[in-house]
DNA sequence: TGAAGTATATTCACTGGTGAGTATACTTTG
DNA sequence: CAAAGTATACTCACCAGTGAATATACTTCA
């Protein structure tokens, strides 16, 4: 329908996800994102009642994105169990070779806000993680593991060291890595 | 010896150490830093740069110690080379358990400066974590294990991870998850 | 139905405060 | 005394958030 004039507030959360993942929170000023948004800031403050609202919402918008492709990557994925499970990490590692990538914006929101426990966005990343987690698990109970909830876990540590380590070394091997060893202790348990 | 008053680059850096350590590089500013260390800013900017120079200083100076703590929990851990591993995520576990961790400052510093890919803290973060990684393949060649490459970078995987983790959840029983993670690749690996 | 009122959405211009970095002058000490 | 080290006081840019006014659209009821 009107898809030619997308909200307002539409504009300032797609301008929010570009520049917060791209830049980061700090690094980031509402005036950034009022002029990227074509908009004042002061229609921002309109939508948003502060910038911290904003970097929630940010996040939130992701949630549901992020968790719908690792679940496509998994689903679509052919192989057995472990294979499925490093079909997550393969495809990670191909996003991280674009230039743009720049790691998991969860994490790094994590990293920057972890003065500020309490923040409303580190609660939205938490249970953004925790999704995940309790997402594979579901996927190892429904094959019948044992231990599925901890094999679930091991994974997500391989995940989000993945993403840390890219990070830091500009290097997405370290996802392939990650991927085998989660082969592995997958495999393991499937026996 | 001249115990009773450290130089003021000694106070700058350990002000730099405790504050960007605990609230992050943005969040704290040379005022603030200059401050904690009880002289001017103008001194700051004698003895350093600029603000990126500190934050370098700040990452470099933590390189030496931080390995060596990592060396020495290896080292002193009773048990198979397995449980040694493991040893380490049990101490970050621990570590992990004061209010005051905030989880790894390599990894945060990387996480906020993700769009200064060449900054030169930055670099001084990749080759500290890629000492690491170097030091413990080196342990699993003196033990002969195949594959002590592969093998390091799994376990640097769950490390990281469990640095990320820890700090989203606010839980320190990701560090015990990802030891016994470690554990099993380890013990797969000995065979 | 159309004028008066009201809620939504937006702008311009501003404030109080803080940021990195500096020009200049003073002080200590070898 | 000269060089190293430190301080005072400053600049200029930016930042989160706000005050006052305006435009637009949607009611309500005479």
């Amino acid at each position: 329908m009107n898809r030619q004039t997308p909200s307002a507030r539409d504009r300032i959360l797609t301008a929010a996800n570009r520049l917060f993942y791209a830049e980061g929170i700090r690094a980031v000023s509402l005036d950034n994102i009022a002029e990227k948004a074509g908009i004042t800031k002061k229609t921002v403050y309109y939508h948003f009642k502060s910038k911290d609202d904003l970097v929630e919402a940010y996040l939130a918008s992701r949630d549901q994105p992020n968790l719908a492709l690792y679940r496509k990557w998994f689903e679509e994925a052919d192989g057995r169990l472990a294979d499925k499970v490093a079909a997550i990490f393969y495809q990670i590692a191909t996003a991280a070779r674009h230039p743009k990538w720049k790691g998991c914006g969860f994490l790094r929101t994590a990293a920057e806000l972890a003065n500020m426990p309490g923040h409303p966005a580190m609660k939205v990343g938490a249970a953004h993680k925790k999704k995940f987690e309790l997402w594979l698990a579901e996927e190892f109970e429904r094959r019948e593991l044992d231990d599925a909830a901890a094999l679930s876990r091991q994974v997500v540590l391989l995940l989000d060291g993945a993403f840390s380590t890219i990070l830091v070394h500009r290097d997405a091997d370290y996802a392939e890595a990650a991927g085998e060893a989660a082969r592995a202790l997958v495999d393991r348990a499937v026996k």
